[in-house]
Formats: C-alpha cells, sequence, structure tokens
DNA sequence: CATTCCTCTTGATATATATCAATTCTGCTT
DNA sequence: AAGCAGAATTGATATATATCAAGAGGAATG
C-alpha cells in the first residue's frame, strides 16, 4: 500500500481519531486489491467479512428484486461502505460493483468488531459515521418521495454546482444510466427531464451541463436544506 | 414514572447493557409527559434537545417540502426516535406528531452525549442501534425504489401477518390515510390497491384484513428477505 | 478507416399513479 | 336519535412515468 494511500484511509473520519497502533493493526490486517472495470464486490446476502474502503476509482451499490434493479448510490475515493452489515455481523443489503477500474482496500470485519471493543475514539467514530449514513439516506428517501424526476434531477444539478465552485459549470461523474437509476427513473425519462430543464435555464451537452440561469433553476428545483445539505 | 414503563424504557437494546447508575441518571434528568393526540413534538430543522421514548400511544414522523407532506416512519411504544440527530448534534431531518393520546419520555441530548462518552456498553448499544435503524432506512428504500404501489401494500399485509401470528386475520394499527402516505401512494390509491388484492387472495373490511389465500397473494408479493425481514 | 458495440436520444404508446369530484360510511357529539 | 365531521370509497379524468421501437452519435477495436 503507498504512503500517501495509506494517510488519506488515515484521514477519513472513521478512522481518524483511532490510536495509531489500532490503525497500523487495522491495515496489516487489510488487503489492498484491484480490480477491474464491472466487477462486482459484494452481493446482497452474502455475510459481511469485510469493511470496504474505496481508495480509487468508484464502486455502485445496487439491489435487484424480482428481476428488477436500482442504484442506492454511488461511492467515490476515499469512503467506506457496508459499515452497517459490517459492525452489525449481518448479510449485505446492497450489492457493490465497480464503475471503472478501481482500488479498494478489504478491512477483515473481525478485526473492526475488536477494535471497536477497545478503542473509544474509534467507537465514537463509527457512532458518528453511522449516523452520518443514515440521515443521508433519510434525506434521500425525502428526495424520492417529495419531489417529481424532474425536480429530482434539477436538485442533483444545484448539488453537484455547489460542490464543483458555484461557477454554473459542471460535469457529471458518472454515465446517465447510472445517474437514472440512482435517481429512481429511466434512462428515457432523463433525457426528457434534461429537455424540460432547458426552459429552466439549464443546457446540457453530453457530460458537459451549464446553468445559464441559476434563480430560475432554483425556483424550479425548489431546494430544502434539509434534503440537499450534504453537510448536515 | 411509573415503575413498569421504567422497566420497559430499560428493556429497550438502546438502555438495556447501560450501568444501573448511569440509566438512574438519564432517567432523573428525563421528562415523563402526557400529550393529546396530533400534537407536534418536533419540527423538521429545530435543534435536537431530547432523545424521545414513545412509552404508550404512538408517533408519526413525517416531513414536508413545498407544499407536499409524506410520512416516513410510524413509531409505536416502547421505541426511541431521533437518536442520529441526538448524537449528531444535527437538526431533525423529521417533524414528529402524536396519532392518538400518547406518553412520551424526553431524555436530554447532553445527557445522552455525556453518557455515550462515559459508558462503553451504552456507546456499543447505540452503535447497534444507529446500525439497526440505519438498515430499516435502506429496506424502505429498496421498497419503494423496487415495487409497484400494489406490490408494497401486499408486502405490507404480509409484514402484518408474520407479526400478528401467522393466522391469515390481522387488524390495522395505523389509518388508512397514514398507512397510504408511509406506502408512497394517495388514500385513493391504496383503496384501489386493496381492490386489485381481491384477485391475489386478499379481502378488507375495514381495518380488519382477512388473507384467504396466503400462498396466492404471497405469488403476487414475491417478498424479499433484505426487503421484509424485521429481524436482519 | 470501417465496423461494432454501446450509450444516449427521440417518438409513439402503454401503464401507473395522482387529482378532482361526488358519495357513502363511520364514529362522535349534542 | 339526529346531525355532523372526518375518513374512506368510487368514478372520471389528468399527469407522470415506463416501455417499446427506432435511430443517431461516440468511443473502442480490428
Amino acid at each position: 500500500m503507498r504512503e500517501d494511500d495509506r494517510k488519506s484511509v488515515r484521514a477519513l473520519g472513521l478512522f481518524r481519531d483511532m490510536t495509531q497502533e489500532n490503525f497500523d493493526a487495522l491495515m496489516t490486517a487489510a488487503y489492498l486489491q484491484r480490480f477491474p472495470a464491472h466487477v462486482e464486490l459484494i452481493r446482497e446476502g452474502d455475510s459481511a467479512d469485510f469493511l470496504y474502503v474505496v481508495v480509487d476509482g468508484g464502486v455502485e451499490l445496487f439491489s435487484t428484486s424480482d428481476g428488477k434493479e436500482t442504484t442506492l448510490a454511488i461511492v467515490s475515493p476515499v469512503s467506506t461502505f457496508i459499515l452497517a452489515a459490517t459492525v452489525k455481523d449481518l448479510p449485505f443489503l446492497m450489492s457493490g460493483r465497480t464503475l471503472v477500474q478501481s482500488q479498494v482496500l478489504l478491512i477483515p470485519s473481525v478485526d473492526i468488531r475488536r477494535i471497536f471493543g477497545t478503542d473509544d475514539k474509534f467507537a465514537r467514530a463509527i457512532v458518528t459515521e453511522l449516523a452520518q449514513c443514515y440521515r443521508v439516506v433519510v434525506k434521500s428517501m425525502k428526495n424520492l418521495k417529495l419531489r417529481t424526476a424532474v425536480e429530482r434531477v434539477a436538485n442533483y444539478i444545484l448539488r453537484l454546482n455547489i460542490r464543483a465552485g458555484r461557477d454554473g459549470i459542471v460535469t457529471l461523474k458518472i454515465g446517465k444510466r447510472n445517474l437514472a437509476s440512482l435517481l429512481g427513473m429511466t434512462p428515457e425519462n432523463l433525457s426528457r427531464a434534461f429537455n424540460v430543464l432547458q426552459s429552466h435555464g439549464v443546457s446540457v451537452d453530453g457530460v458537459h451541463i451549464t446553468i445559464s440561469d441559476l434563480d430560475k433553476l432554483a425556483a424550479f428545483a425548489k431546494p430544502n436544506p434539509f434534503i440537499d445539505d450534504m453537510s448536515s
């Protein structure tokens, strides 16, 4: 494992405050692996033997039932996923596959649970992380139940814009097919949503989105801090 | 606070393992209050000054945006709610109102956070509880994204049946208006969903639901353990 | 450079769900 | 017991979203 990869893992909220000794123990037990694109890393229902950390690339968390499939989250570097299954030692509720070639750190769940029992700072960090995850899903739920498909797309663009520096020029970092599934709609409908948003101050050219009239877009999207704010 | 109420709070996963001393400290700092039906206990965006425990009655957690409203959960006795906001000291993401006359225990968040820092067992219990909450919302999300409205109703009936003893006779414990909102549909559509389910082995008379053909219902609903199992 | 595959887009249509309006039902109050 | 208010149902219709089918563009491959 490269030194700066190790540093970026250490910098995560989850690992930042634990003792150096315990962090080293975790890293020694862990495997850093490189996977090609479109490889299934975990499958819904499997037991949670590892905590996963996306070090490089990107992972899609999705779920399947009765032939249908939906994307539940996109995990970008550097973040962990399936912490809840790991700490509860219960089967995964989601499957996960690489979107592109990715580097993933696999930390054995038994080590996570052992150190959770002995390292107060780590235990506290897990609480913070889980609470954060919970709130993110709740927001996502509200987004889905309280907004139409076009509104969800509009607010997604607004959130991208904030993360990209509020200059009105944003680039889609995931494919439109994935984005559609994440937002709970079909790819065809996403295409049409972009067309609708042309009359609300947005123009889309491939992965490049330009917000020509931010006020107009915001007036349509009606962003809500308790759905869209990433920080709280 | 009555002795058996105190006992049922103590029996909750969250409080079961903490020291008696710390539990007593929490209970001393807490207020047990009785509220009439349809009283708003917490409002989205307010700061989380208390952790709430529904001791008796029932509480609806809901959210509002741009004039629309949706029910996110129904909390039955004896359970806590808004733990995540409490431990992170962040604003509520949901509002909460009593459905019927209810007894609610309010535990000051500062005491929760203080004892979380000193009581290992309590900290561990919070992790378990948050992980559980997280998994429940994820399941709810999958239910919403992977199923049609009628399928959600069918699976809701199946889950009720399991909790009620699998005898094919279940009773709705919440109003149909609330149920519709919880399942992400209109009351009119819930009515029609019940009609559709008549041809799949279900008959509905007011709050009384009879499953006349469990296999037929299950064949239609296609229940999925990673969405519908309460225990995992 | 052409081919192929894949994603994206567009149009036509079907289905799911919501809305509006009108009753009916039900429990509660007086 | 009559009346009332909220809840639930039903029908008619509108809107949102999905599906099916076809075509257009783009990047990888030979």
